[in-house]
DNA sequence: CTGGATCCCTCACGATACTG
DNA sequence: CAGTATCGTGAGGGATCCAG
């Protein structure tokens, strides 16, 4: 196993060599959400064939960047989550994605976003500098039938899949593949809420707030 | 060209669809110390097929990440060079060669270092906060016939391939695979010294100096 | 000599079907 | 649900060859 290498002594050789080969990185990129079943990986990855996904998950578990650990009963199920070592790829899945977005222009007539995704996009957009002079404000982004949240309170966001839980968001954010424009900077709170390109359920002035706090 | 997409619209996705795909990220690796001709290129990575060397250098140019440029006669080669958004994966970069560097152990039987990796990983390891306090010092570091430089002033590091140009080295560090322990802080400087594993020319005090401003 | 192009072979990947 | 089995295709590996 691993027989595609190399012949290099070097850092940034070894990384390509674990998380190098297709789909890897995108594998950690949903663990790091939070850890998932073999189908929910499938799912948010649904071009990846089973073969594949299987022989990634044996792969990054030999390479101590994944867990396999089973449920407790009844369904002692299988859950794949990230080790220490795998987590620590969050810092350059963040910034790669960020050097990414940049080539990202408009989707491809196939291309979908999944929430998994959304959720990573977020954490790269992040700003924690614009953060620090921010109290405490939760958002809902709605793109098509994905809804994620993100919390941000004292400088710390936190994200993930789904409604925002324990409090109802102080803004709904509704938007579309247009969103990369406003995460981009690329066009304003006012301009993106005047030509519909989001559409706002909660104060209009938080929508200013999001753009400073998430920028790519 | 590029058929191999991921259907995803998404920052990770679009960057791996970039340079995800084999040998990509080490092109990048030895651009990002230099402008190199294609011969250059082949001579860092000495195991690339040359039709894999050809084809992803066009895809690095179409996507925008290398410029392809004719140097002035009388020679009139050509030279690869960095786009600034392909230089802007430097970050990138040298955080996946930390990571990897901690799945280093020791060189395979067929491993060998080149140059340019070596300075990469000099620039992964530099701790730009220990830098701060230093004045103005230059290392030249050898590892069998690989010779690199470095010269932190202001805490700032530049660091290349050969000898130290302008100015003779403070100190030189010649070593083998063993630097690597070193720069991961598994042996202080002066075990270094009394086991072998590191010899120097100059004030051996130097060596402590070195292990400060280099850390993986 | 540089800067590739061409050939052939193998194996990883992609797609789909199937199973405990 | 969580994979394995099968099979076709094409990218990558390796050697050689060629034009400027």
């Amino acid at each position: 196993m691993g027989k595609r290498q190399y012949g290099q002594f070097c850092g940034l050789v070894r990384a390509v060599e674990l998380v190098g080969e297709r789909w890897a990185l995108l594998i950690v990129r949903d663990l790091l959400v939070s850890p998932k079943r073999y189908t929910d990986l499938k799912r948010g990855l649904p071009r990846i064939p089973t073969n594949v996904l299987s022989t990634r998950l044996k792969e990054l578990e030999a390479a101590g960047i994944v867990e396999r650990r089973l449920l407790p009963r009844p369904d002692g199920s299988v859950v794949y989550e990230l080790t220490e070592y795998g987590a620590d790829l969050e810092d350059v899945v963040l910034a790669l994605g960020r050097w990414g977005a940049r080539s990202l222009g408009d989707p491809r007539p196939d291309e979908i976003v999944t929430p998994d995704s959304m959720v990573i996009a977020l954490r790269s957009a992040f700003r924690a500098g614009a953060a620090a002079t921010e109290s405490d404000v939760r958002f809902e982004l709605r793109l098509g039938d994905v809804v994620v949240h993100a919390h941000v309170a004292a400088g710390v966001l936190t994200a993930g899949v789904g409604a925002a839980p324990e409090a109802e968001p102080d803004l709904v954010i509704e938007s579309g593949p247009a969103i990369r424009a406003v995460l981009a900077g690329e066009v304003d709170a006012g301009t993106a809420l005047d030509e519909g390109l989001v559409a706002v359920t909660g104060p209009k002035e938080l929508l200013a707030v999001f753009t400073r706090l998430f920028r790519l």
